[in-house]
DNA sequence: CTAAGTGCAAAGTATTTGCAATTGG
DNA sequence: CCAATTGCAAATACTTTGCACTTAG
């Protein structure tokens, strides 16, 4: 499948593509969530609405997600499929190895680095993926001040 | 190759560990390498040596060797695991969408990014995965001069 | 109406685990 | 010698696929 536009908004225009009920929950609920949602998860949220819904049609949706611009997939880990809705700037993430939450966060140094490189490498560079790990303000602060229980 | 402190140089000074023939050859191949392999691209250039050996063994040395701190885990797509030994100083990665070759590159920028949003985010930061990904140049010419080849 | 999409079950991959046999210290 | 490790096969976990039925357009 070949969509050579600007991140779509929606499905409708695409010829071929069928708007149906499975699709619109599915992209809802990403775009609701806010980020950072794996298959599984994804498919435990539908289900509410939509019991009868199949684990491989959420797989099948995102894969045409990914496919249309709609979303984006983020590998945190090896366990799991993540996306995310795409969103018009670029954004990367910060995960707290202690308690997992996830946070975004945006630099110009991103953008900076990616020319710089590009151009050290002879690179045409089309996407960037940062993820930084370490510990959470409120993480520290259990750690420094209480019993040691390490992972 | 020089591979001479790291964290954690050798699996002799952990107290229960044993070395062991397979752990010595998949360490060394891991380190020869020079980055980038995942776990069955291991155990074929294993098996090479040490016929016998096998991908269960190729798993748990792997994962030894991330508890050791002697190897890191690097997330290029969800289908594999990939290894490289842990270098002392951070390098990235980009890849070419194009014919899939991998670069590493440094950049003092990710130095700068990783306090800049430690700072603002309040969080302590212990690692950083970069990756970028676009077209190198040998790709981009055969994309313009000519024949369009798409994967 | 009919091509596109769905649910379900079965098939794939990649990785992990149980266990008897082996081996390092 | 004996706990750590291994090889093998079976088990898991996640994702994809085949197919008959349903549905959007």
């Amino acid at each position: 499948m070949d969509v050579n536009k600007s991140p779509e908004t929606s499905i409708r225009e695409v010829p071929g593509v069928r708007v149906t009920t499975q699709r619109r929950l599915l992209l809802d609920l990403i775009r609701q969530a806010g980020g950072h949602l794996d298959a599984d998860e994804l498919y435990r949220r539908a289900r509410g609405r939509e019991p009868r819904l199949s684990l491989s049609t959420v797989y099948r949706s995102l894969r045409l997600f990914k496919e249309l611009g709609l979303v984006e997939e983020v590998h945190y880990s090896r366990e799991h499929l993540h996306f995310e809705a795409k969103s018009p700037k670029d954004h990367y993430h910060i995960i707290c190895l202690s308690c997992g939450q996830v946070e975004e966060f945006e630099s110009r140094l991103a953008q900076e680095m990616k020319s710089e490189v590009g151009e050290k490498l002879d690179f045409q560079i089309t996407g960037a993926d940062l993820q930084l790990s370490g510990y959470c303000s409120r993480c520290r602060l259990e750690r420094s001040s209480g019993s040691g229980s390490e992972e």
